[in-house]
DNA sequence: AAGAGGCCCTGATAGC
DNA sequence: TGCTATCAGGGCCTCT
């Protein structure tokens, strides 16, 4: 499901949630998600303050008061669900996915704290959280990624060094997370529209006006997401609480068939596989 | 070594 | 209605 700008959203919600709050206790019903969960696992957090709530890419970064961190990573399906205690009531749901009501299964993790819980659910277990010690094995893990469109290092001379002599299209890289983090397969296709570059285009041939595009459109498209609280695919009558509406702006994203939205384009949104992906561009604006 | 494709898993939907 | 096939927002692993 999330992209950076869900995560981003998740994140704020649980920072104004569970920051300095003491976690009172953990219960696990299914360690098998994409990775085990540590025995350890309930143990370790128990007890412990949660005195920040970060997000890198599409990880949620909970700092727990022994300088060791809690990653949470949300997968295809992942959410999470802030419950009251007594009443078994949704308080907030930071869902993107299900309804705003706590599902009735899958519900594999809890974290309680004083008067509330956390609850993560995941139907297909693409999802994970997992425990790092220290900074160091933090900035270790994540210094595999590729920067953000944020950062100031996602800039020309980086894309050139990157993509110059390079086959692989350039969905492909921008979905690849050692190349630049956050990015997924509905904003892949968002930002190349935008670009009005063809996401097959092999990467070693792009213009340094491509280059700019791709770094102004990856920061525009997440913002303006972000803006508008996320997308939310699936989409429940009665929904209440926390849902995004970015869905409603998408210009190619699951518009197969229908028109270019360009203007003056005579373009039909094309839907095409690239490494098993759907992909969606016009073939009339995207060169 | 880079790049394409398979695979992990459940659930919603389309088509018969 | 009920079956089966297809597809889904991620990312790691394997094979070529």
């Amino acid at each position: 499901m999330p992209e950076l700008p869900e995560v981003e959203i998740v994140k704020r919600s649980l920072k104004n949630n569970i920051e300095n709050k003491k976690i009172k206790k953990v219960i696990i019903k299914n360690r098998n998600l994409r990775f085990k969960i540590h025995k350890k696992f309930e143990n370790i957090l128990k007890g412990k303050f949660i005195i920040n709530v970060q997000r890198f890419s599409k990880y949620i970064i909970l700092t727990l008061d022994n300088n060791s961190y809690c990653l949470i990573h949300l997968g295809m399906s992942g959410t999470l669900h802030i419950l009251n205690n007594n009443k078994k009531k949704v308080i907030t749901n930071l869902s993107f996915y299900h309804s705003p009501n706590l599902p009735k299964k899958h519900n594999h993790v809890h974290i309680i704290f004083d008067k509330f819980k956390i609850i993560y659910n995941d139907p297909r277990r693409f999802g994970f959280l997992k425990l790092i010690e220290t900074p160091n094995k933090l900035r270790g893990f994540f210094s595999n990624y590729g920067p953000e469109p944020f950062d100031e290092t996602f800039n020309i001379s980086y894309l050139k060094s990157k993509l110059n002599y390079k086959s692989k299209n350039i969905k492909n890289y921008l979905l690849d997370q050692k190349f630049v983090s956050g990015i997924g397969n509905i904003y892949a296709s968002e930002i190349l529209f935008n670009s009005k570059i063809n996401p097959q285009r092999s990467s070693g041939h792009l213009t340094q006006e491509d280059y700019k595009n791709i770094i102004f459109f990856s920061k525009k498209v997440l913002n303006n997401s972000i803006k508008k609280g996320g997308s939310t695919i699936q989409n429940f009558k009665n929904t209440k609480g926390y849902s995004g509406s970015f869905q409603k702006e998408f210009k190619v994203y699951d518009r197969e068939n229908e028109k270019c939205l360009k203007k003056n384009c005579k373009g039909i949104i094309k839907k095409i596989v690239i490494s098993n992906r759907s992909t969606f561009f016009c073939d009339l604006c995207q060169k």
